[in-house]
DNA sequence: ATTGGCACTCAGATCCATTGAGTGCTAATA
DNA sequence: TATTAGCACTCAATGGATCTGAGTGCCAAT
C-alpha cells in the first residue's frame, strides 16, 4: 500500500501536470504546496512512486510525469468531483428543456457537452433491444410511393419510403396498418420478426401483395432501428490540444470517427460508484486511442439505462470536471427524456 | 498574357509541387519533364510567372510554389478532368442506388465522398425555399401526445412531437388533418405560414383549440425545414494533411465544423464550365480557410439545383481528380434523388 | 531567344559548448 | 527511523558557429 504522504504527491504531481504539461520536478512541488517538508524528502517519496511505476520520468534528471496507473489511482482517490459552476447549470437547463424531438435532443446534448467540457463528446443512440413497438403508421405519398413509419416507446421515429410500382389502394393500406398495429402493438422489437412473418402468411386475397411489400420493410427498420449509433461534436477539440499526441493526431481522430471501434469500447464500460465509468490511456484496448481517456456515463429511459454519454480526450485531461459534466449532462438528459413520458 | 510555354511550366510545377510538397526548382522541371530547352530558359520563363505573382519562391534561393492565382490558373486551364476508374465507379454505383430515403443517402453520399477523394466532404441538404408541401400527417402517439409530420416534394421528411395535456380526441384530429392537407398540399413552404394562419383562425368548435396548439408546431417545422444543414465526413483526411497547414489545423477543424460559415461559402459559389465551381485559398473570405480550397458542384432534383456536394482540402490538393469525384457523386445523387420520382 | 558559366544567397544540417533543472546518493541530524 | 543538506552527475534544450548544396539572377556568347 502507499503511505499517505506519497499519495498526496502524487495527486499534486497530476494536478501540476495537468496544469503546466511540464513534468514536474521535486523543487517545483515544494515551492507550490506546503507539504511541510523538503524537496529531498519529497523525492524519496517519489522514488517509491515510481517504483509502484505510478509516475515516470521522460528522461534521467527531468520531473516526473504520471503513468496511466497513476492517472488511474488519481481518480480512484477523488472523492468529490468538481461541481458545476452556476453558469454551467444554466447553459445546460437551457439547452436541453426545449425540444421533445429525440434526434434534436441529442444533438444539442452532444454539442453542449462538448462545449462545457472542450473535449469531442459523443453520444450514444438508444439502444433499442429493449425498446417496444408503440405505432406502426403507413402514409400515402403519392400514387406508386408511402411512407413506412416505425415509433417505439423510447420515442424514436424511424421512417422508410417504400415504392409499390403497381400503385395500391388505399383502403388495403388502412386495413394493412390496422392488422400490423393489433399485432405489434406493445411487442418488443426482438419479437417483431416472428409476428410480422405471420402476418404476410395470413393475409389474404388483395392485401396479400401488400403485405408481402410492406413487411420486409418493417423489419429492415427495426434492424436500422437497432443498429447502434454515435452522435459525436467538437473534434477540433481535440486537435487543439495537439502537442499531447505524440506524433500526429490523424491516426486518434480515425479512431474516433470509426463508429463500431468507439460503440464497442463505451459498451465494454461499466459504471463506478460516481455513476460514471472512464478509461484511461492504454486501459482501452484501441491501440490509436492509446494516449487519449474516455468518460462516460449513461443515461436512462423509464428507469433503466439506454445508452451512454460521455467525453474523449487526451489522457493530460482535467478528470475531475469532466466527470462533473458528463454526469451532469447525463441526469440532466435522462431527465428531459423521461419527462414528456 | 501568358506566353505558350511558361504556362507550360507553370502547369508542371503546380503538378510536381503537389506531389512533392517541395518546392520545385529549374532544374528539377528539365528532368522530369521533356522541355526541349536548358533550365536557363526554364529559369527565364519562373521569372515571368513569378512577376505575374503565379509562383512565389519561399526564400531567395530556393524553388517555387503556387501562389492561389497560380493555381487558379493552372484549373481553369484544365481542359478536362481524370476520369474515374471503373472500380470508382462501382463503388458510387453500389453506394447510391439503395435506399430512397433522404437521410441515409446524404449520408453515404457524404462518406463516399470523403473515401473517393481522401478529403472531408460536405453535403449541403436540400434548400427547401422552393419546395413545396406534398403531405401532412398527424398520427397519435398515446392520449396526450401527437406526432405532427410534414413531407415535402423534395422527399425530406420532418416531425414533431407534441404534448396536448388536454389530451384530444380522435376525430378532431382527423378534421384538422383533413383541413391542413386540402388547403396546404402543394403550396409552397414560404407560403404555408399566412395560409396556416388562416386556418387556425378560422377553425371552430372543438377543432379551435386543437388548431391554435398545432399550427405554431407545424410553422416550427417549416422554418426548421428551411434551415441550412451540411453534413460532413472525413474530417480526419485533414488532420491526416497536417503539415500543409502553417502553424496548426486546429482552427481549420473549427471553421469547417461551423456550419454557418461554410453554408455561405458555398451558397456564394457558382458553378463553372465544368458545373463544378471552386475556391482557392484566400478567395474565400474565411481567413481560418485561407489556405485551403472548396470543390463543390450542384445536385438537382426534378431539374432544378436544390443543394451543392463538394470537398475541402489543402490548397495543395489534386485538383482534377477531386472535381472528377465530386462531379460524378454530384451526378450520380442527382440521378438517385430523381430517379424514384 | 537561348544557353553556359559563375558568383551569390540562404535554409537546413551538423557540431560543439553552455546552461540549468532535476536527480540519486551519502553522511549528518532529529 | 525519517528527514535533510550537500554534492556530483545527467542530459534536454539552447544558442552560436560553420558547412553544404540546391537554386537563383545576371551576363556575355551563340
Amino acid at each position: 500500500m502507499i503511505p499517505d504522504r506519497p499519495l498526496e504527491v502524487l495527486k499534486a504531481i497530476v494536478r501540476d501536470y495537468i496544469a503546466s504539461k511540464e513534468p514536474v520536478g521535486s523543487k517545483s512541488l515544494v515551492e507550490r504546496h506546503s507539504f511541510g517538508v523538503s524537496a529531498a524528502t519529497i523525492r524519496n517519496d517519489m522514488a517509491i512512486l515510481e517504483e509502484e511505476e505510478l509516475i515516470v520520468a521522460p528522461h534521467t534528471s527531468s520531473g516526473r510525469v504520471p503513468t496511466d496507473k497513476g492517472y488511474r489511482m488519481f481518480v480512484d482517490q477523488l472523492s468529490e468531483v468538481k461541481p458545476l459552476s452556476a453558469a454551467e447549470k444554466v447553459a445546460i437547463e437551457g439547452f436541453l428543456s426545449k425540444s421533445s424531438d429525440l434526434d434534436e435532443t441529442l444533438g444539442q446534448t452532444v454539442r453542449l457537452l462538448s462545449q462545457l467540457t472542450n473535449q469531442v463528446a459523443l453520444v450514444q443512440y438508444p439502444s433499442l433491444g429493449r425498446a417496444s413497438v408503440r405505432h406502426i403508421e403507413i402514409i400515402s405519398i403519392d400514387e406508386k410511393r408511402l411512407l413506412l413509419m416505425l415509433i417505439t416507446d423510447s420515442g424514436r421515429i424511424q421512417q422508410h419510403v417504400l415504392e409499390i410500382p403497381g400503385g395500391y389502394e388505399a383502403g388495403d393500406v388502412e386495413k394493412l396498418r390496422n392488422m400490423l398495429n393489433e399485432s405489434l402493438t406493445g411487442k418488443g422489437l426482438a419479437e417483431v420478426s416472428a409476428i410480422a412473418k405471420t402476418i404476410a402468411q395470413k393475409a389474404t386475397g388483395k392485401i396479400k401483395p401488400l403485405a408481402e411489400r410492406v413487411t420486409p420493410e418493417l423489419l429492415a427498420l427495426v434492424d436500422a432501428n437497432s443498429q447502434e449509433k454515435i452522435l459525436l461534436a467538437g473534434t477540433s477539440n481535440l486537435a487543439r490540444r495537439e502537442d499531447d499526441f505524440p506524433g500526429s493526431i490523424s491516426p486518434v481522430l480515425e479512431a474516433i470517427e470509426e463508429q463500431v471501434v468507439l460503440l464497442k469500447l463505451i459498451s465494454e464500460m461499466q459504471a463506478d460508484q460516481h455513476g460514471v465509468s472512464l478509461l484511461i490511456g492504454r486501459e482501452n484496448s484501441v491501440d490509436a486511442l492509446s494516449s487519449t481517456s474516455v468518460v462516460v456515463s449513461g443515461y436512462e429511459n423509464q428507469g433503466s439505462e439506454i445508452a451512454k454519454v460521455g467525453v474523449i480526450g487526451p489522457t493530460r485531461m482535467d478528470y475531475s470536471s469532466n466527470i462533473g459534466a458528463v454526469r451532469a449532462v447525463a441526469r440532466y438528459l435522462t431527465k428531459s427524456l423521461g419527462g414528456p413520458q
